[in-house]
DNA sequence: CAAGGTACCGACCGGTCAGTCGGTCGGTAA
DNA sequence: TTACCGACCGACTGACCGGTCGGTACCTTG
């Protein structure tokens, strides 16, 4: 009755176990400093065991990137299908990202990063696949708005755009560092988003 | 009468000569792929002669960080100091960045690319001088309107933030690929950062 | 039980790169 | 002229890292 040191016969585990470590590993360093050894010593399988299930590191990070991309989609779609007006979907997209794990949230980040270490088709599929993703669920989101009159007439995509790059001060690492609360963060990013900065000519009785 | 190969005795010009080549070459690529041959070439003077000046790879990429945040701090105070109303002072600031060249406005995104391959004292200067420098001199900015009631009172420092969010959109790379002139970009970004983007429900004459 | 296949192992290799070090060369001061 | 110094050179090294490969353990099928 030896104990048997590992389960064979479950690649897709070890596959897993091996994306779950590179993310960790990738999310706290950067892809250069991340070695394959590092990886599979935190999967508990060898570097050979990793180059049978990845043909390449590059791989391996295109592959955790698209896994995790693949769970986050529909999350998005959530949002996306929902009715109400555009503020109540907006906020709910944002929120539903918000409160996703930090390592979650920081791997938009990490693509942005480590971007310039790839090329050719690897490099689109990135970027397409992660760095439009978010925008693209924004802009639906925003087109409704615009269509139904809720938001002034204009550019559905530099709004979308714009919405994001706010939303990235609320989760963005530095900001955790400067600010409190991120749900007060996200009422502010809303009410800019919609109202603006400007102070009210009307002399408000708000 | 032969040729004299090189100067010597102007070593504050072959520094400055390596820091641009390095600028150059890290712009391009990414910290771990630019090799201190590269950079030494580059800057035509060999490894031994880059290891005069500077003391490791580490060093000589903050040395150049901090000497073109040095250049930048000037422009900035520039638009901070100038008299005007606030969104004419933010256009300005703004605009005076977006007229520097490609490699100047990059250098802001090298930083958070390249930040975790530092630690310690120099990841913290890094962050502190470079992330945060944009940030502070438009806080100063949106303090003064808010004293000055053309902004809503509120946090001047989230706004601040928020602002540079909705530039680093007008000033992106993917922007770039995906939007047309930069300056209606900055108008858009401007009028969204003041207005927001909700319909006017006055049913305006606009 | 034999035969073949798949998951996995771990020592090893080729190449790369930051950093070193003994030395050369030109300027400068005595 | 000599003695010295700082700028600069460039071959070298030691460590590291992505990827390979021959092998082993276990499972499945007939």
């Amino acid at each position: 009755m030896k104990a048997q040191t590992k389960l064979r016969n479950q690649p897709e585990a070890t596959a897993a176990r091996i994306i779950a470590a590179a993310r960790s590993l990738f999310v706290s360093s950067n892809y250069a400093d991340v070695t394959t050894d590092m990886i599979a010593k935190a999967a508990d399988v060898t570097k050979g065991g990793l180059y049978h299930h990845f043909a390449s590191k590059e791989q391996l990070y295109v592959s955790m990137m698209l896994a995790d991309l693949d769970s986050k989609r529909r999350l998005f779609e959530q949002a996306t299908a929902m009715s109400g007006s555009c503020r109540e979907r907006l906020a709910r997209l944002t929120r539903d990202f918000l409160e996703l794990p930090d390592e979650d949230r920081e791997l938009t980040r990490l693509v942005r990063r480590d971007i310039n270490t790839f090329s050719g088709a690897e490099r689109d599929q990135l970027v397409r696949a992660y760095q439009l993703a978010l925008p693209e669920q924004v802009e639906a989101i925003v087109a409704d708005g615009i269509k139904d009159g809720e938001l002034a007439p204009g550019d559905a995509r530099i709004l979308s755009w714009s919405f994001v790059a706010l939303v990235e001060v609320v989760i963005g690492r530095y900001a955790d560092q400067v600010f409190g609360s991120t749900t007060a963060r996200l009422d502010h990013v809303l009410d800019l988003f919609f109202h603006g900065a400007a102070a009210k000519p009307t002399g408000g009785t708000e």
